[in-house]
DNA sequence: TATTGTTATACTCTATAACTATA
DNA sequence: TATAGTTATAGAGTATAACAATA
């Protein structure tokens, strides 16, 4: 049975593919793909506010709100206000915010690596490569 | 601003770039993505029945309804019942279908070659090899 | 009993608009 | 005026369960 060629239909099943692998991976740190991506950001440099962590996403700022909400609630991150313009949430990890992101971090590395396992070394680089040379 | 290199960022962003420019591409035949790939399915080898057609996209056959819905009332296909097993629907298309689908394969052939233009000729079949290597 | 199509339903993700507080 | 966060709402897209017709 011939599956569709089309560029459409392949990122779309690449896609699908990897959060099958992804979402049990992150299941035992309590977090879905999407909750991973804002800590991970939030755990790079920073100070960041809701709005800096959406636009690197393209999540909307809206989105970012219950996006937030959840994370703190499970402690992962907190919020306050920026002391130079108090319009803003700055967003930080929490200690045990940044325990889980280690630990889910190589989990999704573990997760990729799977996801990329049909291809030689050299190959999943390059597949990267010209991924992020699509994309960024 | 640094960018996410996930994987899973960047497949869904390409994801986001192709759908951005395949929309338009698309919209002069009435048709968004998901009901050309339909429609190419349709027009590929056959006889096929809604099921087949769903399974081929990973669509399921309570979605396959509503799609096949649409595209009737534009009168692209046609169902009708299978002779040796009339729980079947064959699906197919009609003459403006056929049509349709022809104008429309053009448009996104081109849609394909703008989202790969960031990638010499070269590095484009590869992106697309190594993503059917990956998805099939 | 199992399969195909259908309908209804719910759930997630996303987009938009309006409101607030701050600048 | 414009910006950041918030809330409410509506629209896709998908998944599930139940039902009718047929095998």
């Amino acid at each position: 049975m011939s599956r569709p060629r089309r560029l459409g239909y392949l990122l779309k099943h690449a896609n699908l593919r990897l959060t099958e692998l992804t979402g049990p991976a992150l299941e035992p740190y309590g977090l879905d793909g999407r909750e991973f991506a804002v800590l991970a950001v939030i755990g790079g440099p920073g100070p960041l506010s809701q709005l800096d962590v959406g636009r690197r996403l393209g999540v909307d700022r809206s989105s970012m709100v219950g996006l937030v909400d959840g994370l703190e609630r499970k402690r992962l991150v907190g919020r306050r206000p920026h002391p130079d313009d108090r319009r803003k949430n700055v967003v930080e990890l929490t200690e045990r915010g940044r325990e889980t992101l280690e630990g889910a971090t190589r989990a999704v590395d573990a997760a990729e690596a799977e996801f990329l396992a049909g291809l030689e070394e050299g190959e999943a680089r390059l597949f990267r490569a010209l991924l992020g040379k699509l994309v960024g």
